[in-house]
DNA sequence: CCACAGCCTGACCAACCGGTCAAGAAAATT
DNA sequence: AATTTTCTTGACCGGTTGGTCAGGCTGTGG
């Protein structure tokens, strides 16, 4: 056996170009939606000829569809945070932060997100009923505890659940709306802002402050 | 039979049929979006000729920007009853009893709404700059009159105004998710569940109960 | 060195798209 | 009844789309 401690010439071409049409892909599908995105366009952003898409994403569709499961992924790992605190301002208050950051890092994996979700989920729908599903009722688990011990007002955790995906995704999602309204791209101060009003506003809802 | 077929007039067949395309049209470019919609689809589903379409509507891009406006109004006039309560738990209870109503029966236009924003809102970018800017600005006077009434907590309203409107659209935008992890529609019960959750949360929050 | 497998791409295609148009049907006006 | 105006629609068109494919190119193992 050769040291192969450093990678070939081959995975390494390959795994550079997944990763540039996957970049190229978010934005289009994000800007676009799905029927609106063409593969010329993702191609043309990458920088490859179109029929070298199709030679690493046999359709349009599967391409669509690596680029919403990898969203999906950074999505689930955000609560990480959540697991380990003893109560609701170091659990929630992470998840709070853990998502905003998300907004800021990737409002296009965001947006397709929505879209996908907007339009029936066609293509994830197995993974809402299987692995977000078992997700929530972890977390519902976790805030129905938080409440038998006093830590925080009887509210239904579903809804709180929604009023947390909600609040901190409309950063991401209407971004736009914002950036008008705000007569510019927000700030670092202006996000930092946003996130201590975000949690004030929830922790305090929740009587956890 | 009593009820012999009276020829339409002329003013009828107009309003009959705009409504009829304009109604198939929100549908289609909810479930589809922009680019994803055909003048096809929605001309099935309206029951008429793909032609006739082009003879009320001279092209897709202007039937698109009629549905747009026309949620843009009802969206607008939720607001009403803000503006006389004489305090945030009428005002803004009264606001998120009616975004929620409008989510539950124009989930459509929530949703066609979303995506012209997510889009960068190529269409209604003047509307936002104008008409929704001065409807915020006032209602940010409204909130800090207030808070400087000590009415409630002195969070930060634009902020405030952001929350609300995430959190009740979610329930329009993002309804599939909802009634997947619900195992399916919501009843009369969860909607007033869902309603007062909203409400005594953000009440709570913004330190108004 | 060779031979093979993986990578690249210009040219091409059937299907579909938004939009047009001319000719006719139906209602309003005279 | 005759004429004008509005409405309806099948057929059609240029342009674009996702996807294909043959053949050239290149790194890799033997």
């Amino acid at each position: 056996m050769t040291d192969t401690a450093r990678p070939l010439r081959r995975t390494e071409i390959r795994q550079q170009n997944e990763t540039l049409i996957l970049q190229a892909a978010e934005k289009v599908f994000a800007e676009a939606g799905f029927g609106g995105a063409t593969m010329q366009l993702i191609a043309d952003m990458a920088g490859l000829p179109k029929a070298n898409l199709h030679y690493y994403f046999a359709t349009k569709e599967d391409l669509y569809r690596r680029v919403v499961q990898d969203i999906f992924e950074i999505w689930l790992h955000a609560a990480d945070s959540m697991d380990q605190a003893p109560g609701p301002i170091e659990g929630i208050g992470a998840y709070i932060q853990a998502k905003m950051e998300i907004s800021r890092r990737h409002p296009n994996g965001s947006k397709v997100w929505a879209f996908e979700v907007m339009h029936r989920a066609p293509v994830i729908q197995d993974y809402l009923e299987t692995t977000l599903r078992a997700w929530t009722t972890g977390r519902v688990r976790l805030i129905e505890r938080w409440i038998a011990e006093g830590k925080m007002a009887p509210v239904d955790p579903e809804h709180l659940l929604y009023m947390l995906w909600a609040t901190t995704q409309h950063y991401a999602d209407f971004g736009h709306q914002i950036e008008t309204l705000n007569a510019g791209p927000l700030s670092d101060a202006d996000w930092q802002k946003a996130t201590d009003s975000v949690k004030t506003m929830i922790l305090r809802g929740i009587g956890a402050l």
